[in-house]
DNA sequence: TTTGCTGCAAAGGATTTGCAGAGGC
DNA sequence: GCCTCTGCAAATCCTTTGCAGCAAA
């Protein structure tokens, strides 16, 4: 599936063994894992489970809006199935992963962009730095 | 130069032509451009320059604080040499990029960490959506 | 039965890196 | 002169894709 058809080819999508998979063990966590870590831990259920079919799978979860992908460094994307809006804090020394929970005047911009007649599909408000444990 | 080294090692930068000129292509644009866009663009002055080479010099200026990254979609990153807060906005569907300048009261979960004694060392807030004249 | 989904393996694309020589300071 | 920076090219890493068979609905 390319990109473009996201928008223009709407998809009837079945649920498969390995999509249902995907999503228990997104739900069932709390950190926020890259592809190939929620691959090795579904490996155990499901041997012959491949890494393009989590891709494809993670893909299409996030076209349906049940889970999000986060980018927070140049390097691999993590997913969180918590849909609720929230900022995330990354401490680029050790690694952990903060939720924010926002409070709802905080995204004032959202709303002045959607007055202006634009849609918006995704916000994500990403932070990093150095957290009080590692300094 | 790792990851890592830009914590603990601080290195004596000098500032080449090339450093310069990725700089300059930086400031005198008012879009977003990739890598390779400032790469194209400067082959036509520097000839011999490599992409590697923009590269290296985009980290290390992002480094010095001298210019940010930014990681909008799952492709290639975008530079930016506004260092004034300000959010993005990407229309998905003519790729356009706005920048949002943010009232400071925008950021108060910044506050709250730093009160926490957490360092902040950047701040992403991008939008992504279907600009109003794409709709 | 239809057509989406899978595993496999290969391809793709962006970014990084090792090296030997060039060039700031 | 020391040590950073460069061009080159190969390597790396993450992600996507083509294909033939499998499996939802």
């Amino acid at each position: 599936m390319k990109f473009t058809d996201k928008v223009t080819h709407m998809a009837i999508y079945r649920e498969s063994h390995q999509r249902r998979a995907v999503m228990a063990n997104l739900t069932h966590r709390r950190d926020h894992p890259t592809a190939a870590t929620i691959y090795d831990d579904l490996r155990k259920e499901i041997p012959a489970l491949s890494l393009g079919t989590v891709y494809r799978n993670l893909d299409i979860l996030e076209t349906q809006n049940r889970i999000r992908s986060i980018k927070l460094d140049q390097r691999e994307a993590r997913y969180d199935a918590d849909m609720n809006i929230h900022a995330h804090y990354l401490c680029r020394v050790c690694g952990k992963i903060m939720d924010l929970p926002l409070k709802p005047d905080c995204c004032q911009i959202v709303r002045e962009l959607e007055a202006a007649g634009h849609r918006i599909e995704k916000v994500s408000i990403d932070i990093i730095g150095t957290c009080a444990l590692c300094r």
